[in-house]
Parts: structure tokens; sequence; C-alpha cells
DNA sequence: TTTAGCACTCATTGAGTTGGAGTGCTAACA
DNA sequence: TGTTAGCACTCCAACTCAATGAGTGCTAAA
């Protein structure tokens, strides 16, 4: 990529501000007016003539003006952008949404809707990962023929829960034997930890022939794999999508919320914005999905005690004012992370 | 409503079948070839020209054949419809998979997905209310610093968890008093009257100063009151509903995608279909919601042990297969109530 | 009671027209 | 060499206009 000239960087930077603004394709007429700069229509022409040839914008036929292409917003994100600082009332009103104490799926709904309220845009939140998280206990109880139910404490904020079909009836003395030695193994490990554990020490036990444990051991296996409820994220404002004239086409609409049902796709990308630290954003088909073709989508990874737990972020169209979102994501990830962070 | 001569009924239900079939206002030309009568579209005319005074057909325009109006299909349905008997290879497909030994939400999820899928429409199933539900067993468990563990154990399927803020710690062995004293009391009685026995004792032990059974009984009240996850559905195939012609109009589609995130209006609607046994229909405007104008809802009560435990049903536009869709509902809201009927 | 005939209405389609916005190119200017 | 004015050109969007065709209502005859 050849280097930009500082005036073809500005008017690159105001025509995507303008276009941003509008949503019309800007004309050098109108980017004469608008620019402040002291240049004649017919200049600015051929600088965007140039900026055409880079691949920076297009128009979408011969006597419209200019729009910027997927490129285009990328330089303008990386390097032409301005970001605003966030009013301090916004961040207040989000701390406060944010600090009601609740459990990690409460959170992550809460904060979609604020994202999607305040951007009136898409806010999409993944569960929080808990491979990482520590074992606090497990508990088996009898519940009726040969059912049990167990019950994992994870920490203070999230339990789950699952019922055990089993081969006979366990007494309830008999469930608090197992959950006992089951707890003095693994209380306080990390899940991930728990469940490479359990494997090996499963073998070990059939090989010793050690009925109880064993029989333990196979019960909290179960338990894992039930509570293992793959990723899965929750979304709010998917209808504030239908307000924008480019995504109005019921086609376009379509595969989106068939995308945002399956979950699959959409899952799948924001994983890929695990690894990144701080705010990352897809423009337009960057993200590898057609569905998302004319959509952006900004995220930012929350996490807790260094630990990354989950993406969130804000699904529009390209055309947004990422100068905005990007700082409402930035902090509604830090305050969520904030939030989910034990407090005592 | 004056009587409506053989020929008129005729001629509305081959009118109504012919414009389901092929969403087109349909001319007395058209009739006349269709219908089999041996009668020239002038007679047709005649007779189609009754129907609408009475308001059971209009033209959208004046040129146009004709399309029926709700009265129009409500006649059609009520009276004249010819249901047909159902593939058992459909019912045998639902019955299997409804016959998983799940959780009543994962029933409902699958059930609305099937009648998705099968109507090429949207599926709807409340989950069931669980008021006349017997509660099994309360467990207190510690969890941490002020926090206790509560456990309610509804049925052989349904386990509820929440988690308590309490004022100071208390001993596994003291929970335990708890938990037994209250299961002493309310095990096996219905989750309602369990709350309304809680308020009256909870007075009366507040008056003889037992401590010990009044933080039982309070504990058990924030429990239920916790666990008091006000009515919900779930929804699948919202997207068939953008394949539709006559709903796709960017803002028809968002009223109503709204009012399905909002669930509010939904359910409301949804709940006036418990009264009622068997299958309900509610035809366009009916239903009373704006949102719903362009739509009809066909519902059936599902049950076990002879009490509704909630509703599952179709909503799709008013140019339904009525016929189809009725005996489908019909059947998915046996089998469901079947799944989970106690099977022991 | 049914039918044929006819005049009439109205949505839809496609072709032709116009106006405006914007471009690219060229030649002149600083 | 960079900037500007002028001009021909392109294309979209909106509009008009006429033709088409599906369907109706009415009337009078069978």
């Amino acid at each position: 990529m050849p280097e930009l000239s500082e005036r073809a960087q500005y008017l690159l930077k105001a025509l995507t501000e303008r276009y941003i603004r509008e949503g019309q394709p800007v004309g050098s007429r109108t980017l004469a007016r608008d620019a402040g700069l002291k240049l004649s229509p017919a200049t600015i022409r051929n600088v965007i003539s140039d900026l055409e040839e880079m691949g920076l914008v297009c128009s979408p036929h011969t006597s419209a003006g200019r729009v910027p292409t997927v490129l285009g917003y990328r330089l303008f994100v990386d390097t032409l952008l301005s970001v605003q600082p966030l009013e301090d009332s916004l961040v207040d009103d989000f701390k406060l949404s944010l600090g009601a104490d609740t459990d990690a799926k409460d959170l992550a709904e809460i904060a979609s809707k604020l994202l999607s309220d305040v951007t009136r845009m898409a806010g999409v939140v993944t569960l929080p990962r808990r491979d990482h998280a520590a074992l606090q206990r497990v508990e088996f109880l009898p519940l009726s023929e040969q059912k049990v139910l167990a019950v994992l404490v994870i920490d203070d904020q999230e339990v789950r829960n699952c019922i055990l079909q089993t081969e006979r009836n366990y007494s309830a003395s008999e469930l608090q034997q197992y959950s006992s030695f089951l707890n003095e193994q693994f209380a306080g490990r990390e899940l991930n930890e728990v469940r490479r554990r359990l494997v090996s020490e499963l073998r070990e036990t059939r090989e010793n022939l050690n009925r109880m444990m064993a029989t333990a051991l196979e019960m909290a296996d179960q338990v894992l794999g039930e509570a293992e409820q793959g990723s899965d994220y929750v979304l709010a404002g998917q209808t504030n999508l239908m307000e924008f004239e480019e995504l109005c086409k019921v086609n376009t609409l379509r595969h989106l919320f068939e995308a945002f049902n399956e979950k699959r796709h959409i899952l799948h990308l924001l994983d890929q914005c695990v690894e990144n630290e701080g705010v990352q954003i897809f423009i337009g088909e960057e993200s590898g999905y057609q569905m998302l073709d004319e959509c952006s989508l900004v995220t930012a990874p929350y996490s807790v005690d260094g630990q990354v737990l989950g993406v969130l972020g804000v699904i529009g169209p390209t055309r947004m004012a990422y100068e905005r979102v990007i700082p409402i994501v930035d902090a509604t990830a830090r305050i969520l992370s904030a939030a989910l962070n034990p407090k005592d």
C-alpha cells in the first residue's frame, strides 16, 4: 500500500465520517464544503480518485458520490478514528445496572440489553466459560427411584444441578460418603483440572477394585459431562437492526436472524475475539460469514483475575458510529469484569 | 347473520382453499373452473357478491378477485374445514423426539422446534406452570460467608436452586435442621398451597417467638419467591415467518419480532388459551394485538393428570393451511402431555 | 334462476422523459 | 507542479403515459 498523503487521509476521514452520519454517497462538492479545507471540488476529485485506485472508496454507480470500502473503513478505524471519551453518567448507569448481586447469566443478559439500548444496535455477550473456575463443592441427594440429584457449586455466584439416572438406589448417607470423598479430592481445584484428573483416577480405582470410590468418581464424571453446557451467548436488541436502511432487505435479515438462532457461527466468530486483548473489530466481509457481510462486529473480552471468561460486543451495520461504539464496548467489558469479580 | 345457502358455503370454502393455496385474490372465472360446480362465472359473481355483503370476503381493489376476511376465515375454520388426519409416520417421529427423558424446558424446546419445522412457521410452547406440582423436598447447603444455597426439588424432572443472602453464617447442621423441619411440614404438598401456608405459618411462629422455625420459614419464603420464575415460553422458527410474502414488510416483521422479544403480550395471549380445552384459533385481528393483525395463532393446551400445565401452538400468516396445522398442534399437545407424565 | 354480453375500473408493466447529482477530462491559471 | 473552472457525459430517480389484462357490476335474454 503506497503511503497516503496527509490530505488524502484527512479527506478519507471526512468522507467516512460524513457517510456514517448521512448514509448517502458523498460527492466532491459536498466534501469540499464539509471538510473545511479550502479546496475546490475538482481538486478533491483528484484526491478521491487516488483513494479509489487504492481500493479505499468506491462509488455505487457512475454518477454517485463515493462510499468507503471495507478497506477504507479498516484504515479509518485503525488510524484515523478519534475515539470520544465516554460520559461519566453513562458509565455510572452501567455500573449501577451491573452492580446487582446476581448470577453470571443474569449479568450477561443485563449487559447485552445495555449495549443494545445505548447503541441502538444488537448487543451480544457470551456466557462466561467456567473451565478455570474453582470447584467449590459437590453434593449428591437421593431423589427418587434410581435418580440422584447432583449439585455442583462452582463459586458463590454459580450453582449447577443435574439429575443422574443410576442403576440402583442409593441412600442419603451413602451419597454423603461419595460427596465428601470427592470434595476432599477436588474441592478448590479448577474445573478442567478436575475433569482431567477424574479420567486418570477412574482408571486407577477401577484397577484397584475400590467399588465405593469408583462409583463416586463415575457420578462426578457424569455430572461434569452434563454440566458442560457448551458455550452460549445472549443477544439483545436484534430488532434494532431492522431500523437500518442498508439491512432492510428481508433476505438479508432472514440470514442474519437465522445465524442468531443457529448460534454456531456467531459463537465461532466470538471465540476468535477471546485471543485478542482489548477491542476487536470485524468490518463487513472480514468476518468471513456471508450473513454478516453488511455488518460490523465490535467486541471486547471480559475477564476475572486475568482469566478471560468471555466476550461481549455490538453487532450493527458497517456504517456505524465506531468512535462511539468502541468506547462503549470497551467500558462495558471492564464494568462486567468488575461485576463478576468476587467482591469480598 | 342470515343463513348461508349450501352453494354459498361451498363457494366460500372453495375460494378460501384456493386463496390459501395460491395467495392470490380469486376471481369468478377461476372459481368457476376450480370449484367443479357447473356454473358460469356470472352466476358465481352473484353468489360471491352476497358473501361480500355479509362481510365474509372482500376485494383488495375494484378489479381484483376476492379474499376471505377474518370473518370468512372464522366461518371457514369453524364449519367448513375438512381436517386431514395426520400421517402415522409424523406422529411416530414426534413421539420419538419427545420421548427422551429430559427436563421440562428441554421438552418445550424440542416441541417448539418440531412444530416450526413441520409447519414451516413459528412454533411456541409455554413452560409448564408448576403451581400445582408437588414439592418433593427442600435442602439448604452452606455456601460461603452469609450465603446459603437452597435447592428445591419439585419432582423427578425439575429442580431449582437459588442463592440466599443471609444475615449471619449458618452451619450445615443448623441448615439441616431447617430443611428437615420444612420437609416434614410441606413435602408432598402443592407449591401454591405451600406458598399460601407459609404466609400464615410465618405470622403464627413470629407470635410464638420460635426463632428456629421462623428462620426456616423465612428462608423457604425467600426461595419460593426467587424460584417463582414468572411464566415464560420458548419460540422456534421465527425466521420461517420471513418467507411469507404477506408478512415481508420490514415494519410488520419488526413489530412481530419485538413482540416475540418482549414476551409479555404473547404470554398474555397464550394464557387465554389455557382455559379452553382442545385447539383454539385466533385469526388476524381477533387476537386483539396489532402486531398479530396479519397472523393467526393455533394453540392447544397440554396437561398432566388433568391439570393444564401450559399451551403450545403455531404462529403464521392468516393465510395458513389450517386443515393441516390444527391436527399437528392437537397431536403435539397430546404427545407432549404424555411425555411429561411420570412414566412409572 | 342462470347465463351471455358489455362497459367500466383499476393495478401492473414498460417505455419514454426530465432533472439533478456527480464524475472524468482538458485546458487554463498561480 | 498543484489547483481550478468549464464542459460533456453518465446514471439514477421520479414522473408521465399508454397499453394490458384481470375482474367486476349491470342488464337483458334464455
